[in-house]
RNA sequence: GGCGCCAUCGUCUAGUGGUUAGGACACCACGCUUUCAAUGUGGUAACCGGGGUUCGACUCCCCGUGGCGCUACCA
């Protein structure tokens, strides 16, 4: 039974490399026919963020990585929330201790950070000098009884090597006179990362652990405790990570890395999860564009790119415009209307055929209002540059006044008929291709560019264009 | 500094010993057109370096170089 977890802490927002975490333990677990658990690691206290669980979730429930089991979603497992296990995580800090795997340490950290800054000083790689680690059963006893402030220690081996295997990249072996004594419970009596992790994800049942690479250098220590348990090792798998455009690790710094800020900027949910989905992976073919279940059936982990990705925003934003572009018009017009102002939908036959005038241009979704807003405006301004250099022209105030002329005798207007009334015009004006036109959008719509004149026609209606072309030209005459 | 991972167009990538090194984004040109966009066609652009192995290396091995990650009582 293959099952996965995507474990974020809670502080703050979802992140984009987050999401691509989540995206691929979804789809490999659906592969499979498995489990995906959304467990929330809250064991540091001082990051933890008010409300962050709820807008994590509420996050990944926009993009469709709907979690089986989790915090709010069921599951046998639970607790989800890790600091709510607290008792099962002590329990096992001290399996480990009777089986002096692990050990008391009453070190300050003011002690730690003193060695830390020698051991810099002379060029020593920062390390636990294992000062705790053969303390005397009386001593640990009688500093316990004084309640002195403790952490347990993990006892790492002293020589050889411990090798981790990964879906991704093989073999991996560390020297084990390279680890650390790592922390396993912190002294405000949590688990750090490392034991609450191995814990979980045993009891978890978690058959394969795929998480960024960042995870590489700690794992050693992780495939320890599943020894020192006894326990049977999941199967890792370490992604590789996505990059700013200088290749450094995915930050704030560089832009926006909160997929709650593509939400509200207009990304579209299918968009942003083929985009991530392949960053790091694709199936060897040309194809670009995959529903959600495409992507559940071809994928694989072995075909995971080994090195890191830059988050190439130019490439999401075209494929964000292939989805505006291509997706079914009814469900554009509801996705759309929390960007634009409510009477725009007031009549919603009108949004839909404004939308499926406006959608080619699209990027976002959020560019909808100001794309539209031609068709909605109550009054045109013409002061601008381009626009008075347009309708200033002589030939445009002839065109002009012989459309409204033109027009105004017709008691009903269609596109057909605009076409045809423009064809008149050109030929009484003797005005042509930009000439002939370029006014008439001005006139519409008071800039020079936009969509289709006679779409644009269509959606006004009759009244509104009369009307328009009028303003127009009082406006060239003043 | 130590340890680890990685290395094909600017970017995302295909490629598993013999290819004119393919696709996508971006960029450029041209076409379509009442403008912009969309679209169509074409184009510019890459195997980090050096040694091996081999009849033959982008591909396998080694060494450099470079980039990144980790090195916390953070995850």
């Amino acid at each position: 039974m293959v099952r996965t977890r995507f474990a974020p802490s809670p502080t703050g927002y979802l992140h984009v490399g987050g999401l691509r975490t989540a995206l691929y333990n979804y789809i490999f677990a659906r592969k499979h026919h498995g489990s995906f658990v959304l467990r929330i690691e809250d064991t540091d206290q001082e990051r933890k963020v008010e409300g962050a669980i709820e807008n994590l979730i509420e996050t990944l429930k926009w993009t469709g990585i709907i979690p089986d089991e989790g915090p709010g979603f069921g599951g046998d497992y639970g607790p989800y929330i890790q600091s709510e296990r607290l008792e099962l995580y002590r329990r096992h800090a001290e399996i480990l201790l009777e089986k002096e795997l692990a050990y008391y340490c009453f070190c300050s950290q003011e002690r730690l950070e003193r060695l830390r800054q020698e051991q810099i000083a002379k060029k020593q790689p920062p390390r636990y000098d294992n000062h705790c680690r053969n303390l005397p059963a009386d001593e640990v006893k009688r500093k316990l009884q004084s309640r002195e402030k403790f952490v347990i220690r993990m006892k790492t081996p002293l020589q050889g090597s411990v090798e981790v295997r990964d879906l991704i990249r093989g073999k991996v072996s560390f020297s084990a006179d390279v680890l650390d004594d790592q922390i396993l419970i912190k002294s405000d009596g949590f688990p750090t990362y490392h034991l609450a992790n191995v814990v979980d994800d045993h009891f978890m049942k978690i058959s394969h652990v795929i998480r960024g690479e960042e995870w590489l250098p700690s794992t050693p220590k992780h495939v320890l405790l599943y020894e020192y348990f006894n326990w049977k090792s999941p199967e890792f798998a370490h992604l590789p990570l996505l990059l700013n455009p200088d290749r450094s690790k995915l930050s704030k710094r560089h832009g926006d890395v909160a997929v709650e800020s593509y939400r509200q900027k207009g990304y579209l949910a299918e968009a942003l999860i083929n985009f991530l989905a392949l960053l790091g992976w694709n199936p060897g073919t040309d194809r670009e564009i995959f529903t959600l279940g495409e992507l559940i059936e071809l994928f694989s982990v072995e075909k995971v790119s080994k090195a890191g990705a830059v988050f190439n925003l130019g490439k999401l934003n075209w494929m964000n415009s292939v989805y505006i572009r291509s997706m079914d018009i009814n469900r554009l017009v509801e996705l759309a209307k929390p960007f634009v102002p409510q009477h725009f939908y007031a009549d919603e036959n009108k949004f839909k055929e404004v939308l499926s005038i406006i959608r080619d241009g699209l990027t976002t979704l959020s560019e909808i209002e100001e794309k539209a807003a031609l068709f909605y405006a109550k009054q045109i301004d013409y002061s601008t540059r381009e626009a008075i250099n347009i309708l200033r022209k002589e030939s445009a105030r002839k065109v002009l006044s012989t459309l409204l002329e033109n027009l105004s005798g017709l008691k009903k207007l269609d596109g057909r008929v605009f076409i045809e009334v423009m064809r008149k015009t050109g030929m009484e004006t003797s005005c042509k291709g930009t000439e002939l036109w370029m006014p008439v959008r001005v006139a519409l719509t008071g800039q020079i560019h936009g969509p289709e004149i006679v779409k644009i026609v269509e959606v006004l209606g009759r009244e509104e264009v009369l009307l328009r072309l009028e303003e127009a030209i009082k406006y060239a005459d003043e």
